[in-house]
Order: structure tokens, then sequence, then C-alpha cells
DNA sequence: CCACCTCTTTGATATGTGTCAAGAAGGTGG
DNA sequence: CCACCTTCTTGACACATATCAAAGAGGTGG
């Protein structure tokens, strides 16, 4: 089931056609990149991401990341799930701390999907669905 | 707000440390990046934009991308100025209507930002420590 | 000028989100 | 078992945002 694009046959030089009722993006895959997006949407989101990406393991532990983004603990616990969640990051014991790796791949493609051509152009090989796992 | 990509050019590898309060990512350049994600965050934003991406030009008129998410025109203006003001879309009056247009080159940065080798390995001193407990 | 069309703004409302303090949960070591 | 450390959850609050109806603003054409 390729999500063609339902290309509307008719754009009315006057516009305001009774147009085709087909959204291009379909409302769950909408949501589901939405939901992506909107894990990345947030500045202390993006600078303890910045951090985790600048360390040699691409990983730290909570108590690392509260002082860089000078903000509570449970306040960066509660970001650092919203990524998790979203599957931007993963969460590993290690003795009392834990450690939060970023997982590259979850952000290459979100950034493949939001370029043009991949997400709205489904080529044969409908790439961007892969990315839209679960949502919740 | 132009569409030039917030690059980041200092990096200081502190962590865990007497709390260094450098982090990674500038916090100006993450909000700037934060209100882009934001724009594209929303699965009616996203409808639209695959919607106009299909267009031959890459652009419409409200009262045809009204239909296209089944909402009113004013909460469809208010999505459309969003995408505006973030540099996603242009705005054009063509007698009454308007048009939007994409900006693809804004997409693109976008994306090209998230790719992890280009907003957050600047490094040019790589030399983070392991930072694993903090003895303090 | 006036009727009409398209689009935007305004006001109101409901829902979502970021933040913290306080306390609970999970784990370590005496 | 108890003291302690790290992390998470809960409750509360402020702020942002998505949505619509109604009215305003901009433009076209009798």
């Amino acid at each position: 089931m390729p999500k063609t694009l339902p290309l509307l046959d008719d754009v009315s030089p006057i516009c305001c056609g009774p147009l085709g009722n087909s959204p291009t993006l379909d409302l769950d895959d909408a949501i589901a990149l939405a939901v992506r997006l909107k894990a990345l949407a947030d500045p202390v989101r993006l600078q303890l991401l910045a951090y985790l990406l600048a360390q040699p393991n691409q990983e730290a532990c909570t108590c690392d990341l509260a002082p860089i983004v000078n903000l509570s603990e449970p306040t960066v616990s509660h970001h650092l799930k919203k990524l998790q969640t979203s599957g931007i990051l993963t969460k590993e014991r290690h003795g009392m701390s834990v450690h939060y790796r970023v997982v590259p791949e979850a952000i290459h493609a979100i950034a493949r999907t939001l370029d043009t051509g991949t997400w709205a152009q489904p080529s044969p090989d409908q790439e961007a669905r892969s990315c839209m796992v679960g949502v919740s």
C-alpha cells in the first residue's frame, strides 16, 4: 500500500475548486512524524542532544546532563524520557546511574524524512514509513 | 527570521566537573533551531506542507488548503502564518487570493542541521574526558 | 458605492507542555 | 537493616498552542 500522493487533477485557475478531499500525507503518518519532531523541538532537548553527541560514546548520565542546561534533575529527567520514548535516546542502568545514549539512526531518519524528496515523493521503496515506528 | 541555520562554532567539552556552564549548543542557537522544528512539529502543518510540495509549483492558496485538512479557514491561516514566519513558506497575493509557496531550502537546511555530523561535530578539539561518576 | 469573495485578526476555550518542590523508587555499601 | 546516592514520579502551576465563531481587512466587479 504505497501511499501514492493523490495528485489532484485540477488546480483550478481561480483556485477554490471542488477539490479532492484526500490529503497527500496520511493523518496517522503526519502524527507519527510530528511526535518525533516535537521531541526535538525544544531548546533544552537540543542542548542535551548536542552534548550527548559530543561525548565519546554519545552517552552520559542524568547527573552530568542537569548542570549542562541549568535545570533541576526532575526536569531533565522529563526531557530525557521524552527523547527516549521517541526513540532518539536509549536508556541503560550502570550501577546507580543511568546512561542515556544517542540513536543516530533515529535522527538521520527524521532528517531524511524531512528532505522533501523523501517524504513528499514516496519513491518505490517507501523509506519514510520505516522511520515512523510505533507512536504510542 | 532568515533561513540561515544556526551553526555553532564553540564547543567546550566540560562534563560533570564543578559544572562548567557552557553547554555544547549555544542557547540562542538551540532556541532558533527549536523554533523551526516547532513549526514543523504539527500534523496539520505537515499535511499542508505535503500538499504544497505535491503541487506543480509547490504553492496553493488558503481556500484550497483548508479542505485538505478539514479545518476552518482561520485555523489554517494560523498554521500557514506559523510556517511563513518560520521561513518555511512564502506568501504572495494574487488578486483576491493568497498563494503560499514552499521554500525547499529552508526544509533542507533544517534536515541538514539535524544530521549529527553537521550540528554537533564542529569538534576541533574533541578531548571530552570520560565523566562517569562525579566525586562531588 | 455596494455586494461579494478571500483571507486574517480577535476573543474565548480547551488542551498540551515546561518547570519545580516534595517524595518515592531503585541501587550501593556499611 | 540503615544511611546514602542517583533517578524518577507526582502534584501544582504558569505558559503556550490549537481550534472555532464572529468580525475586520484587502481586493474584484457590478
